[in-house]
DNA sequence: ACCTGAACACCGTTCAAGT
DNA sequence: ACCTGAACACCGTTCAAGT
């Protein structure tokens, strides 16, 4: 044996150990870090740097990134306003929350696109789910149809919010999908040729638009969802 | 000048050269292992692998990842079987092509969930919107509204697609979200709590509800979709 | 209980070197 | 034109070691 083959231990640290850091300080540095950066700027080491400590430290607050995401998600849910009670019908209120809710996702750089990935559950998520099911219900709208509707109109103003904050970070009038619509032989394809502007028109009136034809569509639902599953049957699979 | 400062070039390769890849068995390769190991069990660097190649080789074949994931769906679009011309009326063909997208999308494991990030531009892509946009327009719906509307239905089918196949690949009644509504406060959020069974419920037969609740808000639509730009501007940014 | 450094097992992408 | 190995600049997560 030599002496190499005896491990001294020697302490690694190269400094004390700083004060707790909370979730709180995590969620704001890593939200600040999306709102600088986008999505592709936000990550564990990225976050842990900013608060000058190792990735490893966050473990404590978080059980992976996946969490941090949710309560990212729902402290900038936090900013969403919910309309004064009574004030306006309730269709012109539920307008109103979702007006509010595209914008914290549109305003937050990459927060629409971390929206479309990650399920909140936090207590701000679960207000604004309350709150929308309170105004479905004041509508007169089946208790059954409105716990679907919510899904249909969360979604739909998520998707809204995403598109266009990507189109606006990533330059307005470029990107594959423009270039491709644009770009379709008339012979191939005369509709979507005939429609290349509408189908890309609309950006955020976009969701003024939706939001109309989803509550219309929910007035016209059938009191009691029907059962569609068999619809899902009779479909091999992709590819094989 | 020692002679270790003497580069000495030496073939790095171990094995000669193999035949040309081509797009096709890449394409090929990557969904097998998609459907194989689900979204997280793929990788440019593992599609490379399986192809006894290295990640480098891609690149002569695909200038990015998102590339690649664009191709895969193209690719597993094809299998979309669209309605024999004039068979029954415009509606259920519509909901016809569009339960075939749901279940191409659900069949391919981590297919859907790859179609909420990557909107496909391939000629098969192109095909299903050109089809969709056809069968509205045969339904008597304003070009501009029927350019709209296509996106709705497509984008509530993938989603459909995307929550139930991720739900059937952790277990069925698992997961945070399940956790969150099923706990939730009777105090705090008494609607959530009492409508926490049907917010869960559905399946894939969300698919035909939403579809019916879409077609009959489209076709209650106004002819020209207003110009609600206007609702968005009243916020302020979030949490600042 | 929580911080710290280092390591582990990955990524996508680029590049010079080869054929 | 396309394959190949190696490197670059990252990831998320785990772990023993420290306080």
């Amino acid at each position: 044996m030599t002496k190499q083959e005896i491990h001294q231990i020697v302490s690694r640290r190269s400094r004390p150990a700083k004060a707790p850091l909370g979730r709180d300080i995590i969620v704001t540095t890593a939200l600040d870090l999306l709102s600088r950066d986008g999505l592709s700027g936000l990550s564990l080491r990225k976050a842990a740097a900013a608060l000058d400590t190792g990735p490893a430290s966050l473990y404590v607050y978080f059980a992976n990134l996946g969490e941090l995401h949710t309560l990212m998600l729902d402290r900038a849910l936090s900013a969403v306003a919910l309309p004064a009670a009574r004030e306006g019908g309730w269709r012109e209120r539920l307008t109103f929350v979702l007006a509010s809710y595209l914008h914290v996702l549109y305003n937050g750089h990459g927060l629409a696109q971390l929206a479309l990935s990650t399920i909140p559950t936090g207590p701000n998520a679960l207000r604004l789910l309350e709150t929308l099911l309170e105004l479905l219900l004041e509508g007169g709208i089946d208790q059954a149809v409105a716990a679907w509707a919510v899904d249909l109109l969360v979604l739909h103003v998520t998707s809204v919010a995403a598109e266009q904050s990507v189109r606006r970070d990533q330059g307005y009038s470029f990107g594959p999908v423009i270039g491709a619509i644009n770009a379709v032989s008339e012979a191939d394809y005369p509709r979507i040729h005939g429609l290349r502007e509408e189908l890309l028109s609309g950006g955020l009136a976009r969701f003024g638009w939706g939001v109309d034809v989803l509550i219309n569509g929910i007035l016209h639902a059938p009191t009691l969802p029907i059962a569609t599953e068999d619809i899902a049957k009779p479909f091999v699979k992709p590819t094989e």
